[in-house]
DNA sequence: CTGCGGCGAGAACGAACGTTCTCTTCGGTA
DNA sequence: TACCGAAGAGAACGTTCGTTCTCGCCGCAG
């Protein structure tokens, strides 16, 4: 029941942070629910992350990098055409809609819970939407759609997740994964060679 | 200062509530700052809404219910075509996001911050937001395109809301408006009287 | 063996919060 | 005038939470 070393215990806490932060709310779970979640002890919990607040900030910053990860491998695991590379997004999220736990995107959650209080919150939840947006961007410009349409496709994906959360259902995935297709459908007509 | 009969301090007491629940999120403010930001002793703010719960349900109920009103209202008076009327609600939108004390969607924020602990507000999240696709697609349908338009189309202004309140920039809505016309065009060209 | 530094377990502390209670004042009525 | 219910102002209560402290135990240097 030790827990091994540092960097092992760290993956415990942050684990057991993630789930409890992600499912109840950031303000809704103590310190001391992560330390029974994660059976380690206070002091330990305090030594790694001297604040709740730190313990958050490190909660967010390996979510960032994990879900956006697993996004772009799961793009690049799809293959096909750039576009539909594309659409391969709205594959990842729908599965991502239907998993039991799925609530919603954490650093909107994040935001919306302390954005207007925690600065660093705030900024991490604006370097997320960014970077993805960069990523979206990059996709659709491969598939010879302008970075505009890139923002179309994320503004899509934002209302995808937000509304599959709220209504909690994943269709929303489909339906935005059928919109972007239509977005994307002149850029792949004019990419094909000339046929007249 | 006394502030009248029952229902001018309900108002009151509400007005206060949306101000500070929205801008700095629902678990952060507590009732005495409800109550001298309202200028209502304790015990008529008990009085008014028994516990904070009902509050609260009453500040989503009463905002959900002013915000779709405000919407509805907007797009009736841009008047124009059918089309034209989907995409006023962008350019409300747009106004919104500018604003101030814009600090996203209410329901979303709070469903965030709430909605994985009371049911009540899940709820009511869900129900603004399907209320809010059900206009949409009302809107959708009389400009001569699918209810799955309308989708599509609830998709893009969710996805805005979203990246508007986390960038900070209203941009957000320019590039939603421009998507739902590229969107709407089909519809558009095929109602239009045939021209050979 | 003898200290000593570190650690697990959980008590303790101070602040904040939701909610209720007390005390006092005051307006209306016989 | 004497009384009663309502209400303003804020203290008080019980709980929860973030954080720190205490205590007892164990491994190890001399």
């Amino acid at each position: 029941m030790d827990g091994g070393d540092e960097t092992a215990i760290r993956t415990q806490v942050l684990d057991a942070a993630e789930e409890l932060f992600y499912g109840r709310g950031i303000q809704a779970v103590g310190m001391d629910a992560v330390r029974s979640a994660s059976g380690v002890t206070l002091r330990r919990l305090y030594q790694l992350f001297p604040s709740k607040g730190e313990l958050v900030e490190a909660y967010l910053l390996r979510r960032d990098r994990r879900w956006r990860e697993e996004l772009a491998a799961a793009v690049d695991r799809a293959g096909g055409s750039a576009a539909d590379r594309v659409l391969a997004v709205f594959d990842w999220l729908d599965r991502w809609f239907a998993a039991p736990d799925f609530r919603g995107c954490a650093f909107v959650n994040a935001f919306g819970e302390l954005g207007g209080t925690a600065p660093e919150v705030a900024a991490a939840a604006r370097h997320h939407k960014d970077a993805l947006r960069g990523y979206l961007a990059g996709l659709t410009v491969e598939a010879g759609a302008t970075a505009a349409t890139g923002d179309h496709i994320a503004l899509l994906a934002e209302g995808a997740i937000t509304l599959a959360a709220v209504s909690g259902a994943p269709s929303p995935a489909r339906s935005a994964r059928e919109a972007a297709r239509l977005l994307l459908a002149p850029a792949v007509e004019s990419a094909r060679p000339p046929s007249g």
